[in-house]
DNA sequence: GGCTTTTATGATGCGTGGATCATGTTCCCT
DNA sequence: AGGGAACATGATCCACGCATCATAAAAGCC
């Protein structure tokens, strides 16, 4: 699985999908990330924006890489994974 | 180009580096992305850990997509960028 | 329908990010 | 070496993220 984001609706997005796609709820997540649950429940409502901190904290528990690259590159990228 | 970051101080590199690929300095990528150029050079030193809002300001400005992904993934696709 | 678990929301307080201005350093170029 | 551009730093101020607690709403399950 991997997602884009452009927005913090989409980051909020994207950590949902992955956390359910591990099966936690947000409070194992919380205590696997040393956040809490409420904090994740607003960022993943995009009801606050999150820092780098803490989404660090969110890839390393969710096992989650952070990636950056190019638009043009990622265009290409996505079109190949359709085959 | 392609950057992963697990931290604040992966993240400021990536970002300087993505901004000196294209030749821009601080100054000319604050004023495309909104921020300023202060703010730009704590982030790249990483004396300042950003927020979810500007580093998407700063990925928008840069043409950079940022991409979750799963990390037992990311190796096998970092072997293969190597042929 | 009731009970439990999960998620959302609302308030408070502290810490810190970013804007803003001023100034100090470092780098380049000739 | 001197001058200008680029980058770093330090201070102040306001806004907002996160911790924390309490509680409300939703979802799941019997």
């Amino acid at each position: 699985m991997q997602y884009f984001a452009r927005t913090p609706q989409d980051m909020g997005h994207a950590i949902r999908q992955m956390r359910k796609a591990r099966g936690m709820t947000q409070r194992q997540l919380a205590v696997r990330s040393g956040l809490w649950q409420e904090t994740i429940s607003k960022i993943e409502t995009s009801q606050s924006r999150a820092t780098l901190d803490t989404l660090f904290d969110l890839c390393a528990a969710l096992d989650l890489e952070l990636v950056l690259t190019e638009r043009s590159k990622v265009s290409a990228a996505a079109f190949e994974d359709l085959f």
